[in-house]
DNA sequence: AAAAGCGTTGAGACG
DNA sequence: GCGTCTCAACGCTTT
């Protein structure tokens, strides 16, 4: 049965005729090797240098040899993660298409096979309620997404029934404020491996058989590649979801500021479009990539110009899907800091809905206060005339905010400051990109590294 | 219109 | 003549 382990290297420090490594690799998904570094041990045990430096090394080339014979992906990119979507699709060209799904397990799997089973197993073990958890059950939102491996094949077998949907599927071409999802949302049955990423993919390889079908980037595949991209960088750039000893990530001087930071995450923006992505964002625990790009590049480099880790906060907490390695890098993409450096092009927090909702159909479902606003003044409603939004019955600074900032004003501002950021990372002589990147000195780390653990005390 | 950086490519230096 | 390295130019970037 496939299994996680973990293989504690003691006195074997060696991968060669180790039989107990290879005991914990059999048929393991998901091994942790670990060495225990005892802070008791150097302050109560008198050890030389020379002897410290012996298992010093003998760890890294442990460390180093772990790695040889793991994350393929990065290691046939010569031991870096690759920072293009081009260069991804370079290796994986080289490594081939993943392995194929195993089958689920049946009652004949289970023949010889007993779980333990007492009458008080339920009292002791069953799954929690949400009281029980500590939630409050009358915040809940719509459901619109329940849990569970059987929804997620359900919502595969529908979204695959659309064959010609499947073929011609271009992300960039899907809408981020239709009434119902554009896309497929299987992210949060991705996320939670409710659904295999090795079905998924097989499943659209079998559709795409023979007929014509869009490509990587933006067709289905694409966004399962996308996954990898991510996860290969979130596995091999240390700190990736800070900005502070993030190799890949732009130094950028954010303010903080409260006021616009809640403003923003509790949907009080002044501006429509953004404050009812965020309202759809806490509510339904779903809102699509577009949307999710113009809340972030509002938040960050566009207008409020707060870090791209507050945004990252707050996704992690109400996304259904939200995915460590994803969401920080996409943070990253869309804050300009890492992937996507072209910082003058800024999303208009009013002009980029209306290119897909003309009416604000989806600003009237989410913010209701606005529903009776005509269209030429839906997405900017303090600009319309005090008799508009007196018929309206919503006065602009009362029942619904004024913008907190101007974008035209503070989007050019903000570039400026981008492009300083940009001056001042190619500027400072150090860190261009080292060649190795294990050579990096001056790294701070937020998190108590092992080094940190030795130091004082 | 231009703003930036990644990765590739091709030319030239070097051994 | 050949392989290796360095450098600058260029094309490309999920919207």
């Amino acid at each position: 049965m496939p299994h996680r382990s973990i293989h504690w290297f003691r006195k074997g420090l060696r991968l060669h005729d180790n039989p107990a490594l290879l005991a914990a690799m059999k048929d393991c998904e998901e091994l942790h090797p670990i060495f225990i570094l005892d802070p008791w041990f150097p302050r109560n045990m008198k050890v030389s240098v020379n002897r410290w430096r012996f298992l010093i090394e003998a760890l890294k080339d442990l460390d180093e040899n772990l790695k040889m014979i793991n994350s393929r992906v990065i290691a046939e990119n010569n031991g870096k993660p690759p920072l293009t979507y081009v260069r991804l699709q370079t290796v994986l060209a080289s490594i081939g298409p993943p392995k194929r799904p195993c089958s689920a397990p049946t009652k004949e799997n289970m023949k010889d096979c007993r779980t333990p089973w007492k009458g008080s197993y339920e009292e002791i073990y069953g799954i929690p309620t949400l009281e029980e958890l500590g939630q409050d059950p009358t915040k809940l939102g719509p459901h619109l997404y329940p849990g569970g491996e059987s929804e997620a094949l359900r919502r595969l077998d529908l979204n695959m029934k659309r064959t010609a949907w499947v073929c011609n599927f271009k992300k960039p071409e899907t809408e981020p404020n239709s009434l119902t999802p554009s896309t497929t949302v299987l992210s949060p049955y991705m996320k939670f491996g409710c659904l295999s990423t090795r079905t998924f993919y097989w499943r659209l390889a079998e559709i795409y058989h023979g007929k014509k079908h869009s490509s990587p980037p933006v067709s289905l595949h694409g966004q399962l590649l996308w996954r990898e991209f991510f996860y290969t960088a979130g596995a091999g750039i240390p700190n990736f979801n800070k900005m502070e000893g993030n190799s890949v990530c732009v130094q950028v001087d954010w303010d903080e500021n409260k006021d616009y930071l809640e403003a923003w995450r509790e949907a009080r923006t002044g501006y429509p479009f953004i404050d009812a992505i965020m309202t759809q964002l806490r509510t339904e625990g779903w809102i699509h990539h577009l949307a999710r790009h113009a809340v972030a590049c509002f938040l960050t480099r566009g207008d409020l110009w707060i870090s791209w880790e507050e945004g990252q906060k707050v996704f992690e907490e109400l996304l259904l899907d939200a995915d460590w390695s994803l969401n920080a890098g996409n943070w990253q993409w869309l804050s300009a800091s890492a992937f996507f450096h072209q910082f003058f092009r800024v999303y208009s927090p009013v002009a980029f809905g209306k290119k897909t909702d003309k009416n604000g159909d989806y600003i009237k479902k989410y913010l209701p206060i606005l529903k009776k606003f005509p269209p030429e003044y839906i997405y900017e409603p303090w600009k319309s005339p005090r008799s508009v939004q007196e018929r309206a019955g919503c006065i602009i600074g009362k029942d619904y905010p004024k913008p907190i900032v101007e974008h035209e004003t503070v989007s050019k501002h903000n570039i400026q400051r981008m492009k300083a950021a940009y001056a001042r990372r190619s500027g400072t002589s150090g860190e261009q990109a080292p060649k190795s990147p294990s050579n990096k000195k001056g790294v701070k780390r937020k998190a108590p590294s092992v080094a940190d653990l030795f130091k004082k005390k």
